[in-house]
DNA sequence: GATGACGATATGTTTTTCTTATGAAAGCAT
DNA sequence: ATGCTTTCATAAGAAAAACATATCGTCATC
């Protein structure tokens, strides 16, 4: 059975030595567990190349059919710990770089009061990241924006929140732009992979084409920084406001609707045993979220 | 990992001597694993009780995780085995009692002629048995009537045949009847479980109120001597009509439109991998009911 | 043709797992 | 109650598995 630890070690490193090290046991031993998984099975997984190894046909399927029950075996702790009642323990939560920094100090606080026992490990990346990391056992649960719509996954929702707009300060008395106008002008958005730079896309009905003066930040506060700097306009969500235009010339104004908004939710694989507990732990976020929001 | 394997044995047999021996280790080492489990875990899974053991309620929910990750590690075989192109190895074909003595004989010899390395072992059982075998890992694939409907079952269409009509010689030259009428004739069933019982009573739109001097035979061999005997009416899929009216004195009839009818067909897990193969299989059992019925 | 990276093999040691023997608790019958 | 039986737990030594260190073989690369 270890051997099925291992070779997963292996298929993900493609690598010997490293792999080895990540099971914390030798090369040599590696090697022998391997063969002899091999000789168990009657057929070869591994394609030993001179200068890198690589997995047969055969070696993918199974690989993949290991990690999933790899993947089982860690949710039998989750199981004992559900039992537990109350919730505790690490809990890794990712949380997509647009609400990390105005609800993560709010909800680590509430969170550990509510749950003492409960060693909190967030973790910021973008939705594909998170989802990849949450599929694959790496996460237990993401705040994301919804519908992630990923088979496996289940969405719990938490809150909407809309988009403001983010202009200079000199324009503040200027008309409220439309999406239509919108688009016409110089447009501050992030950079490709989060969510929020195609929500802000889509709503100005930009598709494909987009502007050739577009600019991209790597983060909110970037952008108004930049819009502060005269540079263009950008929409940022609700959560963000307090905290970003405080530091900047800039004047902010709520868009005519159909207003633009996201929702944000919390999400964890169907089969992980914590789900109620987690329920628990998204109803704590929206109080959260709505006490300072 | 040893722990999973014993302790689903345990709380299969509910019993550490028993499990023990399934496990073909000794009743102290089988202690001695479930000890070192419940101290890895944290928390008990077992409420020993003096006279006989039983899973605690975490113990019971862990149980059922542990047989899903254990399939999925039995998986793994049949994975390797289905990389090596034909069927082959042992397959164990679940078959029901209304179907196994016509078809079995000759989809064994046709199967062993194209698939030389296969080891059948058929087995006869009601469907609601072959079904749980199936999910539970004890089988691989069924030969039912179609749709089981079970969640986790791939169902393979094989062929459609009628029910005939099995009535006494003498009656050979009387009128065939229709479903009302059949409905007042004493009408000979199979005993409750089997699959052609219920399509039979739906045909005959008996519901649940069946007659009083109903009877019940535990095989069609029965049912239909006892037809022989003057006794009543029956009715028996077109494939066991050949075999069984031989030895007999009834004459046989099709029924007037709309002929009742079922639908054989080969399930199996879904997840498992010879699914490829199985589909071969279903294919030339397929052409064996064919060329014979 | 020397070098370096990488995996396989060899051998002795440590760790784990197992068996046999024995003990303790609780139902059951006399 | 007292002895008997069933059933699981514990103890100690034996067998098996897994491991680390040292070493070798192979192949790409320079």
């Amino acid at each position: 059975m270890k051997h099925l630890r291992y070779f997963e070690a292996l298929s993900q490193h493609g690598h010997f030595g490293r792999a080895a090290e990540v099971c914390a046991i030798s090369q040599p031993a590696l090697s022998i567990q391997m063969k002899e998984l091999e000789d168990i099975l009657g057929a070869p997984l591994i394609e030993r190349g001179a200068r890198q190894i690589s997995l047969t046909p055969l070696g993918v399927a199974f690989a993949l059919r290991v990690r999933a029950i790899l993947q089982g075996v860690d949710e039998l702790g989750d199981l004992v710990r559900a039992s537990f009642g109350p919730l505790a323990g690490r809990l890794r939560l990712g949380v997509i770089p647009t609400v990390a920094p105005y609800l993560l100090p709010r909800i680590m606080q509430d969170l550990t009061l509510r749950f003492p026992d409960l060693d909190l490990r967030p973790r910021e990346a973008i939705t594909q990241r998170l989802v990849e990391d949450l599929t694959e056992g790496r996460l237990d649960a993401a705040v994301v924006a919804l519908p992630v719509s990923e088979a496996g996954l289940t969405e719990y929702p938490l809150f909407d929140e809309e988009f403001i707009l983010v202009r200079p300060k000199k324009d503040a008395d200027k008309p409220v732009p439309n999406p239509e106008t919108l688009r016409e002008m110089r447009l501050l958005l992030l950079e490709e992979g989060h969510c929020f730079r195609d929500q802000a896309i889509s709503f100005c009905k930009l598709g494909s084409a987009l502007p050739r003066d577009l600019m991209e930040g790597s983060s909110l506060t970037t952008l108004v920084q930049m819009v502060g700097a005269g540079i263009g306009v950008t929409l940022i969500p609700q959560m963000a406001v307090g905290i970003e235009t405080r530091s900047a010339e800039v004047s902010v104004a709520r868009l005519p609707a159909p207003r633009p908004s996201r929702s944000i939710g919390l999400v964890w694989r169907r089969t992980n045993p914590l789900a109620s507990q987690l329920q628990q732990m998204a109803e704590v976020i929206r109080l959260s979220a709505r006490s300072g929001g």
